[in-house]
DNA sequence: CCAATAAAGGACTAAATTATCTTTTTTTGT
DNA sequence: ACAAAAAAAGATAATTTAGTCCTTTATTGG
């Protein structure tokens, strides 16, 4: 459904809103190594991120990549659609064309309200309000996370 | 969600359901007209789908591809999983891990609960059962229906 | 038996995505 | 000023998926 990259990237955001800021900056370096995600890839990644106001960040010692309050007001689709775009989500599950009731495919009314509902809950929430929901139910991030559950 | 390979099997098994029979065959190439398929390559798939049993052929002319008994008592679910593996479908949307209610991440309540019953609705219906769907409701199968219904 | 037809099988090419490497620019602390 | 640190930028490589082409094998009708 989501590319690597979307994925990398809402979970690089998400960490991001948990454990930065203005002034507590974490490098690329870093993020690559808590989340296991490939380095360059995701300095690529943050790249673009930065570009599409979603991720703010500073060159030079101390510098690295943090949210301020524009990016925590974001959703989980902003990321989405710069990432991916917004094509593949409102596609047909068959690819047959754009996704909707007045010309639905054989399995259109299994799978469309599904991705109705699902696209609703990423618009409708902020990277701040997911960010709490993770700090309230302890849910992971990174594959370290589950590992850590289980040892 | 699905790859190219795996949309293109579920729309020509339920085109087959429709339009043959163990008498009235269907050559690949017609099907892939009909369903504006790069055609090499839907005969490389309708091989591998006959490998697993999920269409039978015939060689020669008057030869061609048809559902048997069997083969329409298969489900979208055996299809995909032939085709795309169960990998894909069963994993966590931010590619963590398997996705388990144990160990959600952050968005696994948003979209697990669809997932599952959107593999529950293809696992439990059989191609069959689709078809008779298609007849009924008159839903669409490829471009050329979908632009039919526009003229 | 033979020619035509269609699937089976295998080798190959193209495109997209994913990942890496190298150089440049900006910033900071000394 | 200067050296080190870090992101920005751009070029390149590897992998996967998608798509094509060519040869072989089986089947049918004449
Ligand atoms: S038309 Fe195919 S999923 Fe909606
Ligand atoms: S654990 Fe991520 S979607 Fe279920």
């Amino acid at each position: 459904m989501l590319s690597n990259a979307a994925q990398y990237a809402i979970r690089s955001i998400l960490y991001l809103a948990l454990y930065s800021n203005a002034t507590q900056r974490v490098r690329a370096k870093k993020i690559s190594q808590d989340l296991e995600v490939p380095q360059p890839f995701l300095a690529k990644l943050l790249q673009r991120l930065g570009g599409a106001d979603l991720v703010s960040s500073s060159k030079g010692p101390t510098g690295g990549f943090y949210l301020n309050k524009a990016n925590r007001n974001k959703t989980v689709w902003d990321i989405i659609v710069t990432v991916d775009g917004t094509e593949k989500f409102n596609q047909c599950f068959l690819g047959l064309h754009t996704c909707s009731d007045t010309n639905p495919c054989p399995v259109h009314f299994s799978v469309s309200p599904f991705k109705q509902a699902i696209k609703k809950d990423f618009k409708g929430k902020t990277i701040a309000q997911f960010a709490e929901e993770i700090k309230k139910r302890g849910t992971v991030l990174s594959l370290k996370d589950f590992d850590a559950l289980h040892e």
